[in-house]
Parts: structure tokens; sequence; C-alpha cells
DNA sequence: TTGTAGGCGTTATCAT
DNA sequence: ATGATAACGCCTACAA
């Protein structure tokens, strides 16, 4: 039972005394052991053990310089974080892989642009020994902090905004497939006979939103401009796109949108203005969340992504990059994760 | 344009040297400049600016014994946090709490119950001022964890357990008015009309789901056994009580289920019976989950509560505790926040 | 009001 | 293989 002399916890130096041993010593066991003799690495272990002593993290950080944190920043002013797993299953990955390497995960939400300054100083403080980041917009400021605090990062989605030419090295970042994923979603609809297939879009400022436009252009011999509305990845935005389209193309037969969410609104409209999914209009969304996808009527046919393990990639590609630093160059390499089409009811 | 002398960061020193000062100076006029003249602190505030110099985390906290930051600690085994905003949007009210009062978040998952020694530890270490914990069962062995360490915690959601008599005192927590909300809706439905109104309750060793059967059961004056099912929070568990309900009390008009997932189970399941809702059945849920709740068809009548605003309370709390902490007396105190009714189109 | 000096708990270098 | 000892960067009595 270890005990807690009321406050005060034991330091290197008691473990010391107790073992009958130099502080340096016991430095050397609680970090592996390496180069101590069997019984004195057990002798100490003991004191260790009967003290209940646990290293001070803050005297460690200031020698080594490292503080086995990572922070995961998040910049998505309001709407999707609430009604949207993404983050939450991503986080859950780089979680799992951060504990299984034993760093803490400091979150960083950012509510407004003005708590940019905040973050700035914070990771310029060295708080963290790199970050995780996510949903950014072509504008985003922090690409340029993390740049000039020289901090290692790691995106989660295609940055937006081009990297100088050759520039301070290329960026790290994990994206699925998405216009790969998105061809491949039209090319089924092709596949199921479909002719007139529109396209609800996501925000032109996001990456995976011009991707998986890009990806359904692709599929398409030529693409007509009133085919495609934005959605803005909302619910909402997918319902107005879809009544948009319907308006300006009443013989659409088919429809592919950039998310989940927003073929929800879709399905929403099309039922409303009695169009049968999927015989009428086929619907194909973009996620996969299975708690969206399976439950709508019909359940959507979808792109699926591995959410949780781009999460994961993220934070392994961090820690490699961080164990590099220790030693020397700096590779970033950036990664892209396969996708699949669920095949369901709607198309 | 701060400098950054390519890797060397600037320490007290520096600014010091350069303001041609003391350190003991520059610190005072970095933490707050009480006690320094004027024209001295521009001078500093210059040279800090200057000199881009942002102070060593690691060495603040080794003197002060503060980290300036609180673990939050989610201990859901799987499938809530996923397909449940809950957390979002109660960590979105936790951070902008903390963030206002320039305390970091934390973030510590709890994957298996391997991972409570790792907790144990890392909590041990002194890496955080205190911790918000949520989701306790009542057998979690968090409470005990952070008893023994004698770390500033404050719970979301009534703990299970029993403090022990007069005990290690009174623990601190937040959380709805789970039994007067459920009260209310079951007077809601009462005042309808149902006479026969069945409860799908969560799993009994949540605080929540007990706290909402009982007000399920305040507001009847007797209660059929067989007018309960257990639907465990989830959809599916919904689901598969709505039916169980069905099967055994035929003629029941109304049902008032714990959560606003399990009623869409529910729901779910009375349509494919062909009752009506609310014509045959009225149906009320609890959460007010908008993206769920508003978006069921029909609309759902429920219990809101106030998420975002407990997760700041929580905050609000620790905080104040760990303030009190500095000075003398730890008064942990509980809050209760209202609930109110939704009234859209199920009841 | 300002400066001096000691110490917070580790790690790391250099002897031994 | 082990032990002194000097940093690490900051805060805070205490002195001036």
């Amino acid at each position: 039972m270890p005990q807690q002399p009321t406050g005060q916890r034991p330091t290197l130096e008691a473990v010391a005394a107790r073992a009958g041993v130099s502080r340096a010593t016991v430095s050397r066991v609680v970090n592996g052991g390496a180069g101590v003799r069997r019984p004195v690495v057990e002798k100490v272990r003991e004191a260790v053990e009967e003290l209940g002593y646990v290293p001070n993290p803050a005297a460690r950080t200031l020698v080594t310089r490292r503080t086995g944190a990572v922070a995961v920043i998040i910049a998505e002013p309001e709407p999707r974080i609430f009604s949207d797993p993404f983050f939450s299953v991503q986080i859950r990955g780089i979680s799992k892989e951060l504990t299984a390497n034993d760093t803490q995960l400091v979150l960083l939400l950012v509510e407004g642009p003005e708590d940019y300054d905040r973050i700035a100083r914070y990771l310029a403080g060295g708080h963290v020994d790199g970050a995780l980041a996510f949903s950014l917009h072509t504008d985003d400021p922090l690409p340029s902090i993390a740049g000039r605090i020289g901090l290692p990062t790691v995106y989660g989605g295609r940055p937006g905004w081009t990297p100088g030419p050759g520039g301070p090295g290329a960026v790290a970042y994990v994206d699925a497939d998405n216009r790969g994923g998105a061809r491949e979603a039209v090319r089924h609809l092709i596949g199921l006979g479909r002719r007139r297939i529109a396209h609800i879009a996501g925000p032109g400022d996001m990456t995976s939103a011009t991707d998986r436009l890009d990806g359904y252009r692709d599929a398409l011999v030529d693409t007509d401009p009133l085919m495609v509305a934005d959605g803005d990845f909302t619910e909402e935005g997918g319902a107005r796109a879809m009544a948009e389209l319907l308006d300006r193309r009443p013989d659409l037969d088919a429809v592919f949108a950039a998310s989940d969410l927003m073929a929800v609104g879709a399905l929403r409209v099309l039922r409303e203005r009695g169009r049968r999914v999927p015989e009428d209009v086929a619907l194909v969304g973009f996620d996969d969340m299975r708690s969206v996808a399976e439950s709508t009527d019909p359940p959507l046919t979808t792109v699926h992504q591995d959410i949780e393990g781009m999460g994961r990639l993220m934070a392994r590609l961090l820690l490699r990059a961080l164990d590099r630093d220790r030693a020397g160059a700096v590779t970033p390499s950036s990664l892209i994760t396969p996708t699949r089409l669920v095949r369901r009811a709607s198309a």
C-alpha cells in the first residue's frame, strides 16, 4: 500500500535514501534501468513501490524538453461538431494510438477567429511536442502558426492552401480517398443505368468537398453546371440544394451527395416532392456514418471511410515525426486511405 | 516581428538583459506587473515583445506546483460516444469555461478496465490540477482513485456510489434534474388524458436512468411493473423495449422513454406495429438532442436539458475548488440544473 | 520599488 | 556500474 505522507509526494531523493543509492541510479532504474545491476534494480523498485513514487513530469520536461503531450486542434466554428460523430470517432482513434505510446492528448477547441492568438501562444509555449489539426479551410491561420513555431504537425484532411514552391517542406496529412470514392459512387449510379446524375456539393473552401466534386466530374463525360448545387455539409443545406436541383432539372434520376447528412436532407425533399427512392431517383451519400446511413428509409448507399483508422494514422505519423525529431531529419509524408462503396437500398 | 533565434527560445534572463533589469522584475511584469513602476513595466513588455518571449510552463509548474490543466475523463466503453452528441456538447461547454480561465483541457478516454491503472498513474503524477469525470457507473473505480490521490474532482451526473457516512467529504457533481424532468414528462402525458403510460428505462447502474425512472413513478399513483422495460440508452434497445412492452401490454396509450435515442427506436417499432403517434400512442423522450428530436416523424416531444451549460458549470465548480485549494478549505458542492418540457408533435 | 539568491525534481555529464 | 554535480527556467522570500 503506497504511502502518501499527506500532501508531500516522495521525490527521487527520498527513493534514493530509502534504497541506499544515489539519485542518479534511481533515475536510471525509473527510466528503464539499463546499465544497473539486477539486485540494485530490485532494491530501487521496491523503494519506489513502498513510497508510491511517481516522477514529476514538470521537472522531467524541464530538462528533457519533451512534454509527452500533443495538441489536437479542432477548428469548427459550431455546426458540425454537434451533429457529426466524425470528430468523436477520429479522436478515439487518435487517443488509442497516443495512449499506446504513452502520450497525452490536449484538446484545443477553436471557438472563433480571436482564439488563434491564444492557441499560438499555447503552442509557442512548448506545452506540447506536436499537433494534430483538423478541418482546415483554405484561409486557416493554423498552418502558418505551426510553421513559424516549427511545431511538428499532421493535418486531418488535405490542406487547402498551396505550400510555397518547394517551400518549408511538404505538409504531412492523412486523408480519405475522397476523389476516388466519389468517382466510384457515380460510376455505381451509371452502372445502375442512371444518366442524369446530380451532385450536392460541400463548401468550396474545403478540400474534402472539392475533391469529391472532382471525383464526380471524373466519372461523367461532361457535366452540366446546373446539375451541381452547394449543400454546405449540413442536413438543411442538403435539403435546400435538393430543392434547387429539382427545380432546375426536374428530370434528374440520381443524386450523389457529398455527405450522408446532406443526403438525409435530400431524401426528405425528394419524398416531399413525391419522388421515390431509389425507383425515381437513386441516392448515394458519403461518409457512411452508420448511425445515420442505416436508419434512413430507405437505408443509404454511401461511400465508407475508415474514420477511426485515419485518426490512428494521424497520430502514428506525428509520433514518428517526433521520434525522428530527436534524431535528425524531419521527413513529413502523407497518407491517403482507401474508401469503399457500401450498398444499401437507396441506390 | 518576434525573433526566434533558431530553436533556442529566449528565457527570463534574456528578457532581463534586454530590458536592463533583473529576472525578478521581468517575472513580476510577466505575472501581472503588480508593484513595478510603469516605465519599467513598459520597458519589460517591449523586450518581451521584441524577443517573442513565452514563459516555459514546465519551469513554472515545477515551482508553483500548478499545471494550469485539468483532465476530462470519459469512461464510455464504446457505444454512446459515437451516436451521441452529448459529450461533444458538454465538452464544448467545459472548453469555453476553461479557456476563459486560461486552463488547458487534457482528454482522457477510457477504453477498457485495464486503462484505469494508466489513468491513476497519470493523475497521481500531478499532470493536472483537477479532473472532470463523466458517465460513471456505480462500480466505477475512478472516485476511489481520485479520492486516494486527493485530486479535486467534479463529476458529470450524480455518482452512483454512496459516499461514506459523513465520509471523505461530499462529492461535487453537476446534474440535470432528471427526476423532476421525468415527472413533468409523465404529468404532461396524464394531462393529455393518457392513462396507460409505459416507460422505457436506461441501464439500472446509471443514476440518470434510475432518477428518471423514479420521476416516472412519482407521477403515477401506482406503477405496473409490466409497464417498464429496459432500453439500455440505445436506439436498438429502445426498439426492443418497445416491442416487449407492446407484447406485454397491447393496450398502452403512451410511452415515456428515458432518452431521445431510445424514443427513436420505439417510434420505429410503433410504426411497424401499426400504431399511430401520437393518436394511438403518445411518446415523450428525454435529452432534446435537437438533431434527432427535430428530425423524427413526427418531431419528438421531449425533456430539454442544457448540456453545454452543465459542462460550463462543471468547469466553474472545479475552478472554484482549485482556487480555494490555494487558500485553504475545500468545499465541494453540487448543482442541479433545471429541465423543461419541449412540446413537439409526438405527445 | 527592485535585486539577490535559493530551490523546485529531474536528467545528463563526468568522474570514480 | 555508480555517484557527485551542474544545468533546465522560473518564482519568491528576503534584503537593499
